[in-house]
DNA sequence: TTACTATATGAGAATAATTCTTAAAAAAGA
DNA sequence: TCTTTTTTAAGAATTATTCTCATATAGTAA
């Protein structure tokens, strides 16, 4: 469940101090499968400890994205989400709902990645590619 | 340039009425080609009509993106942007700045579509495939 | 352990983007 | 034209996020 040794060390090895406040955004993240927003996490953490800043969070927030701990996902409406799955995945975007899911295929990385070795693109250096899915969920 | 009679019908056709504050907001979006923020266009439309309203045109774009006359792209940081290309494409964005441009390939297109059309989703109807392509600009 | 220094935090003010409210104005239809 | 419905202007309100700065704390070195 909560590997709260694994936590401090995420985030020591990023270079960052280790706090109470900053173990809490990341369990928070980590548990917290469904692209939360920084409100959600906000809710999240002050529901147990009501005690901690809401601009402590943000900043947090903006020190794991900076060290790579976690991820911002980009979605056509609404707010800023987070993510902390780190491995290469795209994402399933609901057309009528806030609904973000996760999609891995290796297949379809491989396929990509096949395509751009070959063909470039004039004036740009590809760093990452991820895919939008946008539908609809049928469950 | 700027066809005002197609601006015209292509507002009435969505089903709304004509007015000279969408022909402005929907000129303004097909001019600026740059993705532009609403602050953008905003700016635009002011420069030579300081008498519309700011929050008339927050709800023209609503209404756009609702008969989906433009399209909204969000990037990881910053705010909302709008594109007046209704033609399939995909975007590239700058990792170390706001630049984001408009990629066509059709050749990628098919490559894609092709892929899903055998391969299905579980529990996901899919509608539309953007990438979103990260990396550098070298010019 | 204690002290030191850099960094992080709490609290709330400030800012920025967007939405809401309402009365007045204008569009489309009869 | 007159009527009905929709749209607009203006600015207040809301929401998300960033900033400020005094205080507190983590990591390190003695």
């Amino acid at each position: 469940m909560m590997d709260l040794i694994g936590i401090r060390e995420q985030i020591s090895n990023a270079g960052l101090k280790v706090t109470p406040q900053r173990m809490l955004v990341l369990e928070a993240v980590s548990v917290m499968k469904n692209h939360p927003t920084a409100d959600n996490i906000i809710d999240f953490i002050r529901k147990n400890h009501p005690n901690v800043a809401v601009g402590t969070i943000y900043k947090i927030l903006d020190n794991f994205v900076e060290k790579g701990l976690i991820k911002m996902v980009k979605t056509d409406k609404d707010k800023m989400r987070y993510d902390s799955v780190l491995t290469n995945h795209h994402h399933l975007y609901c057309a009528g709902s806030d609904r973000i899911e996760d999609y891995e295929d290796n297949e379809l990385n491989t396929l990509i990645s096949n395509y751009f070795s070959t063909k470039t693109i004039d004036g740009f250096t590809i760093e990452d590619i991820k895919l939008q899915i946008i539908g609809r969920f049928t469950n």
